[in-house]
DNA sequence: AGCACGCCGACT
DNA sequence: GTCGGCGTGCTC
């Protein structure tokens, strides 16, 4: 470990990159990965400080030019230091620049940028101003003028855009601020994003055994110094909160931090009132919503020591806190925990890397655990607790499956099922809600042709077009419109029409089959914004309504006490989809589903309708059994070598230039098989699940092997290739391990 | 970011 | 000639 690559922690974007070091004999043992440095920097070899965010042997860079690392910084912030290394192990994992990794781990680096946009304040009288204007242009100092005379119009300017629009560089305004002729202003205001108000409880909640035990289990390790990482595996409404929030207590008890990471999706008033009655002002939530200064500013409480505990999504995991004790991940199985962007990480896995730095332990909860987590759990790998009662002993739901198939055989061709129709027509005459679940959006789906099988497609995406409701197709992806057309556009047959149910039509047709019903709808469309989604379930609970119809969201986390039916309407159509979790996604939907229904006093029914009642994950779910569940799809795992029984990697290309793009994925391939892999399975290259996505072809090449190294190490080979030659700079890769969704 | 370098108009 | 503003490019 001879030389170092350091970060300079200048926030500037020409400046984003990595310098290399020679480490001196007397720090070679001393210097971490993450340490904060001091370094000669530039012509006149200033000293600076910088990160250290990877050890080399060799040099790639002319040895004569290579400077000395000076020292390491004495007080240097244990936190930051804990994410860059954070983020030089999601490089490492995940595929990605260091750049990369470290503006997704320090969204302070980017807001410094941010906290620049500085207020340029004009200091001289109108006269002054324009007696110096006029010095200024005989003199022929153009960007001074330029600059002045928008001072004089203005009063104030907004430092980045005075540079933009008069043209001028820093070093005028540098030089005009000696002058004293403006004065340059940030300002620097922390916000607190939770406006409402909330009583502290002092009562204390008393935990059932199974909760106890959990508790205790726990905190027995961590009292030992044991840090590790535990499932807690409970059923919808069996009190996961509770343990959280009581090992969250002790943890702060003992001087420590606490980072509870929950979906997007499931991040409602509620949640975030529990945590802040329990701990009072010393919670802070960030969600998707808050503006990125009001993001910066939590960050920067938590650094100040100014809270304990953080709720929020993925990002919260970088949450600068300097002794995190703890890290809660509810609904772990989540797909929402996986980030979409490069590094593609997974908050799981980041969790519990980071927990390893810090030396905090790690809570993974949730009603179905991913296949993951269970098969570390039962591999000894996890801390395992399960909680099986619900806590106010309610009761189990009643489920039953409906063949589909058998409907329309018998003459049925309605969205609803005989029992579902009869089920509904009970619970809206005595006054009970339902809840109609479809996982689907827009109108009805595609529109396909009924003489020639043809589906009307997106020219630019290749995916099909949606059907809306004021007649429009539309896409999905890059939101290409056209008018329903008249006749079919490949053969010219009249016979086209709109294809299965979408959560609209559903709406239609229970208005149409029970007029008196007084109906909800929530997908996509009906909640773009936060306001609308917490105005429907309000309104639902409040029983503003009979009958809620919508998308996946209506089955996470929220408790309708007066639903006593939950009907799933097609439940095969996550079945449908082509990656090797649409079994495990089906089942935890379901499960879900299932766990919505009798939350109150009343007996909760649950009718599940499909077209494979055969189905493992149909039968499992219907019976809420996961171990059942598990068995076969660990299985199909095992058999199959997919996740988490063997490692994936997906390698995805892009490229505007059709023929380059698929001479580059086949050259890809050769030079992974050329590597000599043992054992390595790589399929394709074959065109992406979306082969075109707004004018940009895409091709996916995936490989499987046992050992995740191994894949990381030929991810490794990739990216150095590529560093080399230029055409990598038209035909874009990514990498994406253990992949979630297809391509 | 901050520094040096080099271009180019202006001034003695 | 020389002085100095101002844009450009580089930093291991």
């Amino acid at each position: 470990m001879k030389f170092v690559n350091v970060i300079v922690d200048i926030s500037s974007e020409q400046l984003d990159r990595v310098f290399l070091y020679r480490v001196p004999d007397a720090l070679k043992k001393s210097l971490q990965i993450g340490m904060q440095v001091h370094i000669p920097f530039g012509v006149s070899n200033r000293q600076r400080k910088g990160y250290v965010v990877g050890f080399l042997d060799e040099a790639n860079y002319p040895l004569e030019k290579i400077k000395e690392v000076k020292g390491i910084v004495k007080g240097s912030i244990k936190a930051e230091s804990q994410l860059i290394a954070l983020a030089a192990w999601m490089r490492e994992n995940y595929g990605s620049t260091m750049n990369q990794a470290l503006k997704t781990v320090l969204p302070v680096k980017q807001k410094t940028k941010q906290k620049q946009s500085r207020k340029l304040v004009f200091l001289l009288t109108k006269e002054e101003g324009e007696e110096l204007l006029k010095t200024y242009q005989k003199k022929h100092y153009l960007a001074k003028a330029r600059l002045l005379q928008a001072l004089l119009l203005a009063g104030t300017l907004d430092g980045k855009k005075a540079e933009e629009e008069c043209q001028v560089t820093s070093s005028v305004i540098q030089k005009m601020e000696q002058d004293g002729i403006l004065r340059v202003e940030t300002e620097t205001v922390y916000r607190n994003p939770f406006q409402g108000h909330f009583q502290r409880r002092t009562k204390v909640l008393t935990l059932n055994q199974e909760q106890q035990a959990a508790v205790e289990g726990i905190w027995a390790d961590y009292h030992k110094g044991i840090r590790k990482t535990y499932l807690l595996h409970g059923v919808t409404g069996s009190g996961k909160t509770e343990v959280y929030m009581e090992l969250i207590a002790r943890v702060i008890e003992k001087g420590q931090q606490a980072i509870v990471l929950i979906p997007e999706i499931a991040l409602t008033f509620q949640t975030v009132m529990r945590f802040y009655e329990r701990f009072g002002e010393r919670v802070s939530v960030i969600h998707s919503r808050l503006s990125d200064g009001e993001r910066y500013d939590q960050f920067m409480r938590a650094k100040d020591g100014g809270i304990d505990v953080i709720i929020g999504p993925r990002s919260a995991l970088f949450t600068p806190f300097q002794k995190l004790g703890i890290i809660i991940i509810d609904e772990e199985h989540e797909g929402s925990y996986k980030s979409e962007n490069v590094p593609r990480y997974h908050a799981r896995e980041a969790a519990i890397y980071r927990a390893e730095i810090c030396r905090a332990s790690v809570v993974l909860g949730s009603a179905t655990p991913s296949l993951e987590s269970y098969y570390r759990a039962e591999n000894g790998m996890y801390g395992y607790y399960k909680l099986t009662g619900r806590v106010k002993d309610a009761k189990m739901s009643d489920v039953s499956v409906v063949d589909l198939r058998k409907e329309l055989k018998e003459g049925n061709r309605s969205i609803f099922s005989r029992k579902l129709y009869y089920a509904m027509k009970d619970r809206i005459e005595s006054g009970e809600q339902i809840i109609l679940f479809l996982n689907r959006r827009g109108l009805s789906g595609f529109v396909s042709c009924r003489s020639c099988g043809q589906a009307i497609r997106c020219p630019h995406c290749d995916v099909t077009l949606s059907l809306h409701n004021d007649g429009s197709l539309r896409c999905h992806y890059c939101g290409y419109e056209i008018m329903m057309p008249e006749s079919c556009p490949s053969c010219g047959s009249r016979y086209i029409s709109g294809f299965r149910a979408g959560t609209q039509q559903i709406e239609r047709e229970v208005k149409r089959v029970f007029p008196k019903a007084r109906v909800l709808r929530m997908d996509y469309d009906t909640t773009r914004t936060k306001e609308s989604y917490e105005q429907i379930l309000t309104a639902f609970g409040s029983r503003e309504a009979d009958v809620l119809v919508g998308t996946q969201m209506i089955v996470k986390g929220h408790d309708f006490k007066g639903v006593t039916l939950v009907g799933v309407l097609a439940a095969d159509i996550s079945l449908y989809a082509n990656d090797y979790r649409a079994a495990e996604r089906t089942f935890q939907l379901l499960t879900q589903a299932v766990g919505r229904a009798g939350r109150g006093e009343l007996e909760g029914e649950a009718i599940i309708q499909t077209y494979m009642p055969e189905h493992y994950s149909i039968k499992a779910a219907s019976r809420q059994d996961y171990q059942e569940f598990y068995k076969r799809e660990i299985l199909y795992r095992k058999l199959m070598g997919y996740p988490p029984v063997h490692s994936m990697l997906g390698i995805y290309l892009a490229s505007a230039l059709e023929e380059l793009l698929e001479q580059q994925s086949q050259i890809l391939a050769t030079f992974i098989l050329e590597q000599k892999p043992e054992n390595l399975v790589l399929i394709g290259p074959s065109d992406a699940a979306l082969s075109k996505k707004n004018d940009i072809y895409r091709k996916v090449i995936y490989l499987k092997h046992e050992e995740k190294q191994k894949l990381i190490w030929i991810k490794n080979k990739l990216e150095e290739k590529m560093e080399k030659e230029t055409v990598w700079q038209k035909v874009y890769v990514q990498f994406d391990f253990d992949p979630l969704n297809s391509y």
